[in-house]
Order: C-alpha cells, then sequence, then structure tokens
DNA sequence: TGTACATCAGTGAACGCGCGTTCACTGATGTAC
DNA sequence: TGTACATCAGTGAACGCGCGTTCACTGATGTAC
C-alpha cells in the first residue's frame, strides 16, 4: 500500500468536515460539490473517489454535524434548551443543530437522507429522555418531544425573525420551557 | 384594454397558487419556474409577463402559502395547535404551513424572501396571540412563543420520522403542549 | 350590425451558466531488491 | 544505502442536463367607425 493507510480516511473526513459546515451555512440545494472540495483543499473531480454521489455525502455528513451541539453534554434538559436556544447558535448555523439548519430540506430527500435523518432524530430524542428527571414513561416521553419540537422550532423561528425581536422570541421560547419543564406533574 | 380587465390578475393568482402547492410540496429549489407554469396550465416563457424574477413569486406565494391554515380559524389556542400538529397536516404539506414545509430553505433566502418570511411569522405570532387566554403580558408572550415553535418544530421533526414513530411523535407534542397551556400561572 | 385595427397576454425557441458526474492522466508514496 | 517499480489519491478538462431568464412572435380580445 503506496500512502499510509490513514491517509484517505483523513481526507473523507475532511471533506465531510467541509461539507457540514457548507451546507448548514448555505443549504444542500445552494452548495454544490466542486464547493465542498474546494474548502477541504481538493479538486471536485476526486469527490468520486470517496462517494458515490452527492447525496451519500449528505447522508453521511448529517451525523458528522449532529455529533456535538453547541452547549455540550450537560447533565439538565432545561440548560441543554437553553443553549440550544441561544443568541450564539442562531447566528451560527454552520456549528449548529442541522435539523434546525436544514431540515425541511432533509425531509425531502432520497430514501438515504431521509433514513439517516430519522435515526438522528431518534438519537437526539435518546439523548434528551435520559435528561428528564424521573417521572412515569408517558411524562417523559412528552417532555423530551415538546422540548425537542420547541428547541427546533424556536430557533428556525428567531432566524426567520430581524432585529430584536429575534432575541426576545428566543427569550419567550427559553422561559416557555422553563415553565413547562419545571410544571409540577399533573392528573393524567 | 383589449382583455377583460380582471384577466391578467387572474392568471397572476393562478401561477401565485401553483406555486404555493408545488414549492411546499417538493421545495423552491426543486421546483422551477417551468414546473410552476406548467402547473398553472401555462407555458414557462410568460412568467416574467407576471413576476420580475423567481425569488419575487416565492416572496408573493409565502403570505398565499400561509392564508389559510388547515383547522382554519378556531376560537382557541389548543385546539389550533392540536389541528396543526395532526397527521393531515403531517402528511400534506402542500395545503400546510409554509414555515413547516420551507422554513430552513427560507431563512437563508433573498432580502425580499426573507422580509416576507418574517411579516408571516410576526403576524402568526399576532394570531395566536389573541387565542391565549387574558394573562400578564409576559405569560402571553411566552405561550404564544413557545406553541409555534413547538407546533412548526413538532411538525418539521415528524415529517423527519418513519412509521409509527410519527404518531407517537405528534401525541407527545400535542400532550406537552396541552400541559403547557393550561398549566395555572406560577410565580414571575 | 359588421369590419379593420391596436393592444398585449401568452407562446416557444433560444441564451449562458453552473450543476453532478466521468475519465484519462499525473505524480507522491511505500516496497522490493 | 540506493534505485526501479507498482499503486492509487488526487487532478483538471469535459460531458449532458436543467435551470432562470430573454425575446421575437402570435393570436384572442375590446374598441372605433
Amino acid at each position: 500500500m503506496p500512502w499510509p493507510k490513514e491517509h484517505k480516511h483523513a481526507t473523507r473526513e475532511r471533506i465531510v468536515k467541509a461539507a457540514a459546515a457548507a451546507f448548514r451555512e448555505r443549504g444542500v440545494g445552494e452548495v454544490g460539490v466542486a464547493e465542498v472540495m474546494r474548502r477541504a483543499d481538493l479538486t471536485h473531480g476526486g469527490f468520486y473517489a470517496h462517494f458515490a454521489s452527492k447525496d451519500e455525502l449528505v447522508a453521511e455528513t448529517l451525523p458528522h454535524a449532529m455529533e456535538r451541539l453547541r452547549g455540550g453534554a450537560s447533565q439538565d434538559l432545561l440548560v441543554t434548551a437553553e443553549a440550544y436556544l441561544s443568541a450564539p447558535h442562531m447566528d451560527h448555523p454552520e456549528v449548529g443543530c442541522a435539523i434546525a439548519a436544514l431540515g425541511t430540506e432533509l425531509v425531502r430527500g432520497s430514501r438515504r437522507v431521509r433514513q439517516s435523518l430519522a435515526r438522528e432524530i431518534r438519537k437526539r430524542l435518546h439523548e434528551l429522555r435520559a435528561l428528564v428527571p424521573s417521572a412515569s414513561r408517558e411524562r417523559r416521553d412528552r417532555q423530551t418531544a415538546g422540548a425537542l419540537a420547541c428547541m427546533v422550532g424556536g430557533l428556525i423561528l428567531a432566524r426567520g425573525l430581524k432585529g430584536p425581536v429575534q432575541a426576545k422570541f428566543l427569550a419567550d421560547c427559553r422561559a416557555f420551557l422553563r415553565d413547562a419543564l419545571s410544571a409540577t406533574e399533573k392528573g393524567n
């Protein structure tokens, strides 16, 4: 084997990393293979030595783009949600949650992309579920689903607003979750 | 004026209507001017007699695509949210909320598109706010923002899932909102 | 009432461009001797 | 230790295609007389 055995794998990871940032920043449809390769300091012809298609890259990029969300691994759901619904996350989609950056595009993607998306959503739900303090199974499911929905929707909506209302809206979403997640358990 | 004075306006509306469905169904980037015009029973060359650019069409389509959301005009926020977070809405983006269908694409659109988007979000917040039962200004803001975030995020995430978990996730989001919106007012 | 006309909504072919993908090649590398 | 070689990661030009946009035109229409 004429090349260091890890060389190709490292290059492939460089492409995925470049794609993860580029896609989240400008959208899957708006970013071409050529731009991804340019960002990875490669020429675009070499792309197909690593991936069978752009589609395969998108599907593979998704897990990478979800790996470490801003705020890192908190032990508390509310703390995690508040880091998610923050101005830095709103202003920097390129290092943030891929679902909030690309969700509505990915939903319409190929079978492969949609499979990857579904897996990532389930994984994220599972992670958040572990942060919900002990309660009935039903209540944990609700809190997890509701919190993630509020996080993703809140960030997308905040990015769609302009000026001071952006920060106000984010703060309202955080306050809503603070109330909702700390509310004492109720009937049924 | 050789043509009925309302004729051109009617044609323009037909184009907007066709675009509203096509964009929500398959995405702004994936649907070309030619397809929109075909859906409106016109040839694509005629498009520019009505719009200066595809971009202008997108911006104009947004308000139309938000006009009447499924469930119609309810008097209750929870009822509205439950109609929004429903299987029919999930399965039929082409007649549903444009933000849930196109949100992450629109956020990266032109100035004109983003202005239109921001206006529609503020309008939607204003509509929902009127449904929140009397409470402190702060609490109304929170409930409105949190509910809309949960609705939009919940629908996008549900569409990203597959099989039985879709319906379960939607039900969890509805239950979460039921709890959160009916919770008694608490300190600060 | 009938006809010639001006208007302009809509047609359809064409344009340049950037996309995803292919492929013949180059040249840096580790190995064999 | 030094050199010839096989490998294959990466290069760069080319491809067909569909996009948004343009434009010379056609032909249905209401008006003037």
